[in-house]
RNA sequence: GGGGGUAUCGGUUAAUGGCUAAACCACUGGUCUCCAAAACCAGUACUCCAGGUUCGAAUCCUGGUACCCCCG
């Protein structure tokens, strides 16, 4: 996801320089731009094609599971975002209360309101778009028939113990932390205001705040690791509940495990 | 040794002597079809201890304990 961004190093994990992978999908977008499962497939669609009809195995390592989900199944035909529109949303959300935009959403679309919490104001605002940009109310496009998978995929998932994991999380925010400050630094106000699209991504918010007084550095690393936890939860749930992931523990030899795991699944 | 203050979920705090002790964060589980490194839902868990006053105590009184501050 960080990883998508350019200029945007210190916090995104990007793959070393020299390694001797062939990598797509790095430091393809401006921070300013950006980013939304539907276009990261439409990326991703024909490299994985190409990829494969070069008899290469692609490998898809991230957490973001509907991203992954989005490239590997497809998406309904839902229209692409419209920021204008949203931005008037949330505008009437802040000066009216988030209750508005739900309440209209039951009148377009009784089905959807039905499916999507009240206070889930993502995608509360993404059906009231669908609805704006098609006149139709997104629940009619969600008639989906169980259609197969656009490209065969086993999803590998490693179970680290919790403890382990915390600390793992601890000291990799601890290690990224001063070049995140000083990458910050360095674009920050200058370059960008730091509410760029780029700038959400783990992390970031919090060396931003830093960066503009108003967190101490503690602090702010101290936020990080939480976003980057309750973030890890979330890939868990989602590892776990959205999809028929294969988990391997630690200290195994990963790479054939995952091989074998692969060959047994396809 | 003397004086004062504080004590409520893991953390920070809320509750005129009167509903089932509350909120936020953390934690655990979960939701998910285009901002997802997002947004949201649910759950666990607390009145320092022992007495007393009272119809009724987190709240008032006594003693103890722990921590903080001041004086020696």
């Amino acid at each position: 996801m960080g990883q998508l961004y350019r200029k945007l190093n210190a916090a995104t994990a990007k793959p070393a320089k020299d390694i001797s992978v062939a990598y797509h999908g790095v430091d393809i977008l401006d921070p300013e731009e950006s980013s939304d499962a539907g276009s990261f497939a439409n990326f991703g669609d024909p490299l994985l094609a190409e990829i494969r009809a070069r008899g290469k195995l692609p490998i898809l390592a991230g957490g973001a599971g509907l991203y992954i989900r989005a490239l590997l199944e497809g998406l309904d035909a839902l229209p692409q975002r419209d920021d204008q529109f949203r931005e008037r949303l949330k505008k009437r959300a802040e000066d009216e209360g988030r209750e508005i935009l739900y309440k209209e959403l039951q009148a377009i679309d009784p089905v959807a309101a039905k499916g999507i919490p009240a206070n889930n104001i993502n995608r509360v605002t993404r059906a009231l778009e669908v609805h704006h940009l098609t006149g139709k109310p997104i629940s009619s496009f969600w008639e989906r028939q169980r259609r197969p998978p656009k490209h065969p995929a086993v999803y590998i998932a490693i179970q680290w113990e919790p403890e382990v994991l915390r600390t793992r999380i601890r000291e990799r925010a601890e290690a990224m932390f001063p070049a995140l400050l000083k990458e910050v630094q360095s674009l920050v106000p200058e370059f960008y205001l730091g509410m760029e699209p780029g700038f959400r991504c783990l992390g970031y918010p919090e060396a931003v705040a830093c960066v503009r007084g108003e967190l101490q550095e503690d602090q702010a690393l101290e936020a990080m690791i939480k976003t980057t936890n309750a973030y890890a939860k979330r890939q868990r749930t989602w590892f776990r509940r959205q999809v028929d992931a294969i988990w391997l523990t630690p200290g195994d030899d990963l790479a054939e495990r995952a091989e074998r795991a692969y060959r047994e699944k396809l």
